[in-house]
DNA sequence: TATCAATATGACAGCGCTATCATATGATGT
DNA sequence: ACATCATATGATAGCGCTGTCATATTGATA
């Protein structure tokens, strides 16, 4: 059986509360009985039940990270990101996959908390605008944080970059090497970020004097599909782009692919970019030039201001950073 | 403030036991009261407090999954499989990173238990097979499941999948094709798999009556890198392979591209193939041929072993599949 | 009708902590 | 010397549940 408070106490030779004094970094206990009481926990190898402190106290030591996203590679930045900056606290991490667009979002909210008692919460896009949700922990005054948040940006604190700039950079990369006809693969319609990087993307074409052509743009998903089958249909144009933006590097992947398959050399005949600098960019071939997304670092500063918790809205902007890789080059000379 | 048992059991015009009683299924429970119950449940919107239910029971309704592997594709198959299971059963999912490697892990794990007093474990591998750790779960009598163990098989309930055969199956699937000079990249050395991997490319060998060649084998971690570095050595040798089987698909991702910047091209210069079929695997160019590992079913299977909870050890087998895809053909007639 | 087991419900202690309040000790100023 | 305050420690209640045990109610059996 695990030992308990109540064993250190007797160790120690002091009263519980003193031990929870020490446990919690509580002001009012002498350098002498600290180091007792630290001795006796270290000789029981004693950890303190979060089960009860739960219950007993007003903090739970837990918070939770909500997220739906379907790249198996983000989730994992995320969560590492967050599990890094926990560990530094001391705090348990709840990781909680979930569906943003399911009207029962809300309640399952509301469900873990009630249950769990989490002391913060961590949202990711796209739950950062999920209906209901930022209302239910609005409602149970539950602190949280949201990473890359779409709407009512003042509502809470927040860590993001900049979608439309890094959309409008890249962008204008193509458009300093030459290309003057750039498709563009929308991303997921639930994603704010999808609107904000083709928002950049028109940007940039505007501040260039390029016309803006809506047959160059094409709906997509962020998967490996979608990004295939607005490769074809940009492709089967009767004047094709020589270049294609896709919004993420799955979906660039997929235009990589049509174009292989159509015989087509990379990037002689075609330029390709993606977004997001993901493990997939620098695997492909050729390797994908792209942008830098910090979603490591950003989890671990989203951590960070929810530990901070300072009342106030605050708001982080990470840098992203151009990737330059060997599939971009000048259109090809007629 | 979230409502308490007292509330329900007020409301329900029943005492706390009786909703109790409900809320875990007991017998002894008439249908008039449970119906007045669930409703007065409903109407509050009640959820019982994790916290309180562990102090005062002896589950905890949460379980731990405890990994440690660098492919985020892995982890999410892992993760959302066994989240699937958690769902069906209402158990509440700690996902919890380790270094299978540290000589803390055994303490962590005891800390973790301490401290959420989790009703089981599942371990992934490599976590499987550190040294302390089943130790630590057995002195506190923890029910276990692991999946793809690679020691001490009976000593634990377990899910796994032929290895061994998986990739004698891959190997005479090319020697099949014509090829003989059939270049392995090693798996990374912590992990069990690596070995049997190697083990069934060697027999399939056998079983044809092909000499192994040392020469053949290079070692990798799992890892890009590795893959690329691995495809360098074997291609540079003076009687190159004709294909290359890869433990893993990222390392099959990093031949491939050694094999793109030496302008060689896929499979008509060479063959290559991966082991596991993530994602990446139908991303790359040409799509590569590999054997689909049931992660997610595993993981899903390891959950169900340790809710059933039955007190023998069972192991349970998934099939592999072999994934034809375009990265592999005979070799090029000299 | 008396007896008994099966069924149904409740009273109450206690899980391992923290919060609150009370109390003890020493240092400081007058 | 005494009041005052900061510092240090302990006694005790109670968080929201479940476990244990006692008690009430039913239906079947002798």
């Amino acid at each position: 059986m695990a030992s308990t408070i109540k064993d250190v106490s007797a160790i120690a030779g002091v009263s519980m509360k003193t031990v929870s004094r020490v446990l919690n970094k509580e002001r009012y206990v002498s350098e002498k009985t600290r180091l007792r009481v630290e001795r006796a926990v270290a000789e029981l190898n004693f950890r303190p039940s979060v089960a009860a402190r739960i219950l007993a106290g007003k903090r739970s030591y837990q918070i939770a990270l909500i997220y739906d996203n379907h790249s198996p590679h983000y989730i994992h930045q995320i969560q590492t990101g967050v599990w890094a900056r926990c560990i530094e606290e001391g705090v348990r991490l709840l990781a909680q996959p979930s569906d943003a667009a399911s009207p029962f979002l809300a309640r399952e909210i509301g469900g873990l908390i009630d249950q769990t008692q989490v002391d913060g919460v961590i949202l990711s896009s796209p739950v950062t605008d999920a209906p209901g949700a930022l209302e239910e922990l609005e409602q149970r005054g539950i602190p949280y944080v949201r990473i890359s948040p779409g709407t009512d940006y003042d509502r809470s604190s927040s860590v993001s970059m900049d979608d439309v700039q890094a959309a409008d950079d890249m962008t204008s990369h193509l458009i300093a090497l030459g290309h003057q006809r750039i498709g563009f693969v929308v991303g997921h319609a639930n994603h704010t970020a999808s609107d904000q990087r083709l928002f950049g993307y028109r940007r940039a074409l505007d501040k260039a004097g390029l016309a803006f052509e809506p047959k160059y743009v094409r709906p997509g998903a962020f998967d490996f599909s979608s990004g295939e089958a607005a490769g074809d249909v940009l492709l089967d144009l009767a004047q094709p782009p020589t270049a294609i933006f896709a919004s993420n590097d799955d979906m660039a992947a997929g235009v990589l692919t049509v174009a292989h398959r159509r015989g087509m050399s990379v990037p002689r005949d075609l330029s390709v970019v993606g977004f997001d600098d993901t493990a997939l960019a620098s695997q492909l071939w050729p390797p994908l030039t792209t942008v830098r997304q910090p979603t490591r670092d950003l989890a671990y500063a989203a951590a960070g201001l929810l530990f901070d918790a300072a009342d106030e809205v605050v708001h982080r902007r990470l840098p992203h950073e151009l990737v330059l890789r060997a599939s971009t080059a000048g259109p090809r000379k007629p």
